[in-house]
DNA sequence: GTGAAAGCGCTAACAG
DNA sequence: CTGTTAGCGCTTTCAC
C-alpha cells in the first residue's frame, strides 16, 4: 500500500535502465529479461496509464455512449462490442447520456481525451456533440443512430424504415385500417424512420391515419404507458398499434392492462426489438427483430479498423443492418372484421 | 483538427506564463482572465487528463465494475450512482465483468491505475480481486456482493436473508411444503444468502426439501429456464418455485411456457427484484423487491467520502437495505390443498 | 499578483 | 543489446 512502483524502482532493482526495463515491456529481447520479470512481480509494478499516454499520445481506451444502458438492445450492444475488444487489448468505458443531447455533451467532453475512439449513439440528430468528436480528432463510428448534418462518419444502422414496413404490413395484412404508431423521439433516427415507415406504408394502402394515432413515446417505458392511454381513450381508438421500441412496449402493454384491452381480440400490438420476455407474455408478442448483439460487435469493428489506419480519410462506411418479423400472438384480426370469423371470434 | 491546444499555446497566445494560465484554471484570481479565457475558447483548449493526472495522482473518474451491465438491477444502480456524481464532477467508467472472475480480474487490472475509486459488486466471494484494490490502495466500495475472507471494505448490502424468508414463508403461508428453489451463483453474496434464506425458512417449518428441490441457475436467464426445466421433469414436482433473480425467473417462465403448466394453479412462482414487465405478465408476478436505485446511491456516496478522506483507515461501514414483498398474482393454494376450494379450484 | 523551473512516469531517439 | 537523455502537458514550489 505504499508509493507504487515505476518503471524505475524496477530498474534500479533489477540493476538496469529504465530503457531498458521499458523495451522488455514493449517486447524487445533483452538480457535481463527474467531477472526484470522477477523485480515486476515482487514490486507489483504496473505501468501508468497516465504517463503512458501522456507520451505517446495513446490512452489504450474506447468510449461506447449511449443513451440508456438499461434498455436491452443497448446492453446486447456492450456484449457485442466488448466480443471483439476482448482480443485487441483495448479497454471500453462505458458511459450513459439518458437521451439527453446536453448529458451526452457533457459526458463526450469528459471523455474526449481520455480515450483513443468512440462509438456513440447519438441522442438525437440535429447535435453538435459528433462533430466535436471529428474536430478533436477522435475516430468515431455511429451506432444506431445518425447525424445527417454533419457526414463523415461510418455507421451502423439497422433497416428502420423496412423494419417499421414490415411491422405495418403485418397489420395491414391482418385487416387493420386503423392502425395507430406510438412513436420514439423523433429527433433520433430511429424515431423518424420508424414513424416514417409507418407513415409511407399506410399512405401506399390509401389510408390516412388521424393525427391522434401517431403518439409520441420518447422511447421510455412511462412515455409507451401515457401515449397507450391517449390512444385507448380516443372516441374512436385503433384497432392495432405499432409501438416503436422494447420499453415503450413495456410501458404499452401495462397501459393495456390497466385499461382491461383484450390482445389481440380487442387490440393487436406489435413491437420493436425483441426480448426474452415477449415470449413469456400473454398472448406472447410479436416483434420486429434485429441483430442487436451483430451492430455492436461491427461497430467495434469498424472503429478499430479506422484507429488503426494510417491514412486519416478513407471513405466513409455505412453499414445497414436487415430487420426481421417475428411473428407471435399478439396481432389478430380486428374485431367485427370478416377475418376474425373463426374459433377467436366473440362479436356478435 | 490540427494538434490540440496545450496549456502553453493558450499562455503564449495570451501573452501570460503557464502558471498563470494554470492558476486560472484551478480558481486563482488573475489579471489576465478574461483573456485567457477568450484564448481558451478561440483555441479549444482542453487540460490533457494524463498530464494532469500524472502530475497529481488522481484521474478524476471513479470505476463502476458490474457483473451484468444488462441485469436491469445493475442498470438501476448506475442510473442511482451517476445521480450522485454529476453533482462532484467525476467521470464515470461503467464495466462489465460477466459474473467472471477472471474477466473480474481483467477488467480491474485496467482499470486499477485509471480511476480515483471503484464501486465493485464481485463476481463471487473468494476471489482476490478486492484485496487487489485495497493493496493498491484504491478506495473501494463493495456493492450487492462481499468478499467475507478479506473485510475492510465498505459495503452496501441488502437483506437477502430476510428477502429470501419473506418469498418462503409467503409460499409457505398459502400452504406449499413442497416448496423448491432456482439459487443463482452459490459462490456469489446474493446467491449464498438466498438460498441460505429459503433452507433455514424451510427447515424452521420443519421441512426438509429434496435434493432436487434445489437448483442453480447461475444468475442469467437461459439457467433459470434449464433449472425449471429439471424442477418440472421431476417425477413429484414442486407446487411452488422461489427464483433467486430477475433473469433466471425470465428463463423460468419460459420453460413454464413451454411445458404448458399453468400458474398459479399448477405451480406458484415467486421472484426476486421487480421489472417493469413483472405487471403486464399473466398473472403479474410476485416478487421479493428492493432499493436498487438507492443501493447505487449510497455506494456512491460512500465512496465519494472516502476518497475526500484525510485519515485513509477509518472504521468500515457495512449497510443492509430491507427487501419488501410485492404481491401480485403469482402464487396461489396448492393444488388439491384445502385452500384452493374456491372459484379457482380446478382439481378432482 | 506573476514567472521560471522542476518533475510526475514513461518512451524514443541517440549514442555507444 | 544497452544506457543517457529529452521531453509529453501539467501543477507547484520558489523566488520575485
Amino acid at each position: 500500500m505504499s508509493r507504487p512502483a515505476t518503471i524505475t524502482d524496477v530498474a534500479n532493482e533489477a540493476g538496469v535502465s529504465v530503457s531498458t526495463v521499458s523495451r522488455h515491456l514493449r517486447g524487445d529481447r533483452v538480457r535481463a529479461a527474467e531477472r526484470i520479470d522477477r523485480v515486476i512481480t515482487l514490486l507489483r509494478y504496473r505501468p501508468s496509464p497516465a504517463a503512458q499516454s501522456l507520451k505517446s499520445g495513446k490512452t489504450g481506451a474506447i468510449a461506447l455512449v449511449v443513451p440508456d444502458v438499461a434498455n436491452p438492445f443497448f446492453a446486447a450492444v456492450v456484449r457485442g462490442a466488448e466480443s471483439i475488444t476482448s482480443q485487441s487489448g483495448q479497454t471500453i468505458f462505458l458511459a450513459n447520456t439518458d437521451e439527453s443531447d446536453d448529458r451526452e455533451t457533457e459526458v463526450i467532453e469528459d471523455l474526449l481525451s481520455r480515450v483513443d475512439g468512440m462509438i456513440l449513439a447519438p441522442a438525437s440528430e440535429n447535435n453538435p456533440n459528433p462533430q466535436r468528436l471529428a474536430d478533436a480528432g477522435v475516430p468515431t463510428v455511429l451506432i444506431d443512430r445518425e447525424v445527417p448534418s454533419t457526414g463523415g462518419f461510418d455507421t451502423v444502422l439497422i433497416d428502420n424504415d423496412g423494419g417499421a414496413r414490415s411491422a405495418v404490413e403485418h397489420l395491414l395484412a391482418k385487416g387493420h385500417e386503423r392502425t395507430a404508431t406510438i412513436a420514439g423521439s423523433v429527433e433520433s433516427t430511429p424515431g423518424r424512420l420508424r414513424l416514417e415507415g409507418y407513415m409511407v406504408t399506410m399512405a401506399e394502402k390509401g389510408i390516412e391515419p388521424p393525427a391522434d394515432f401517431v403518439q409520441r413515446g420518447g422511447f421510455k417505458e412511462h412515455g409507451g404507458y401515457q401515449a397507450m392511454m391517449r390512444l385507448l381513450a380516443l372516441p374512436d381508438p385503433p384497432t392495432a398499434v405499432f409501438v416503436a421500441n422494447n420499453l415503450m412496449t413495456i410501458g404499452a402493454l401495462r397501459a393495456i392492462k390497466d385499461i382491461g384491452v383484450k390482445i389481440p381480440d380487442d387490440l393487436s400490438i406489435i413491437g420493436f426489438d425483441d426480448h426474452p420476455f415477449s415470449e413469456i407474455l400473454d398472448p406472447p408478442l410479436t416483434v420486429v427483430d434485429r441483430p442487436m448483439e451483430q451492430q455492436g460487435a461491427l461497430a467495434m469493428r469498424m472503429l478499430l479498423s479506422r484507429m488503426n489506419e494510417d491514412v486519416p480519410h478513407r471513405a466513409t462506411k455505412r453499414v445497414i443492418l436487415d430487420t426481421h418479423l417475428v411473428e407471435r400472438a399478439s396481432c389478430g384480426p380486428p374485431r367485427n372484421s370478416p377475418m376474425s370469423i373463426g374459433p377467436r371470434a366473440r362479436g356478435p
